[in-house]
DNA sequence: TTATCTGCAAAAGGTTTGCACGCCG
DNA sequence: CGGCGTGCAAACCTTTTGCAGATAA
């Protein structure tokens, strides 16, 4: 894999979102400082590097594919109302694994844990505490929770 | 949620596929003896049955909607070669989930539990040892490993 | 130099929606 | 009878692809 500019703005921008945006966000975010960065570069890219291991590929509740640059294992938290992905810093037993190998009769190579229900956010502005805020839901895009 | 021919129809077939078809493969499957059954009507009931805790839908590889009629708690692994979701029939330890509560401070209300490789029969597709057959692999579709 | 990368726009999935008609309760 | 369910086709949205020009090694 060859270096590029492009390559380096897409990862870094990556690391800055904690909370594993969306190919199509990122290339937004990327989009403001970089109108010269195509779609499809910031596609290929994330794809690219998912492949590779560099970074993690996540498929979200609609299905939209979300990318997440911390290669730790944890498992993930998605709301049920924002469709916002965040970290849990939780490992999972490898007697787990070998279990599901027995089972499977394969050979286990990852595994995704993904828990749902609603974020504190969702939850407060369900039961009227708060009020969403463009700002800030924004803000919570550079803001990780683990 | 009234009452149809289409939802009787809809839910008989995924119950006979235990390899959890995408609402796509569903349509096709359901349209060689039901001509007359639309695809909206196929991803219009799968969603709302899934919502309405009848079935579970579960996101695949690429992004598409599958769909399981098992209900009861299991893992799944899926096969990075040929996407084929595959059940597997083990729990989770209330242990995790109260965890993960602790760890995000937000009630969990489900969670899947995805596990990665190949399967038996793509990986023996992969060393040679065997040459892949439509038939078989139709067949597959209506018999579980679990 | 040359293979890989890029931007653009078009195409390609997979899924949803608007509308008029049909059928359940 | 009234309203939910359905079929059709068009719209949608996200992602991929083909191509010609640009760039890293």
């Amino acid at each position: 894999m060859r270096n590029s500019k492009q390559k380096d703005i897409i990862l870094r921008a990556l690391e800055e979102h904690c909370v594993h945006p969306t190919a199509e966000e990122l290339y937004k975010f990327i989009h403001q400082e970089h109108a010269d960065i195509g779609v499809a570069t910031v596609y290929r890219n994330l794809n690219k590097f998912a492949e590779k291991g560099i970074i993690r590929k996540i498929v979200g509740l609609d299905g939209s594919s979300h990318f997440d640059s911390c290669m730790e294992p944890h498992f993930h938290f998605i709301c049920d109302c924002c469709g916002k992905i965040y970290d849990i810093p939780m490992n999972i037993s490898s007697d787990l694994i070998s279990k599901a190998e027995e089972f499977t009769d394969c050979k286990i190579t990852s595994m995704d844990m993904t828990f749902r229900g609603l974020c504190r956010m969702c939850e407060e502005a369900h039961s009227g505490k708060y009020v969403f805020d463009e700002k800030e839901t924004e803000m919570l895009l550079t803001a990780s929770i683990s």
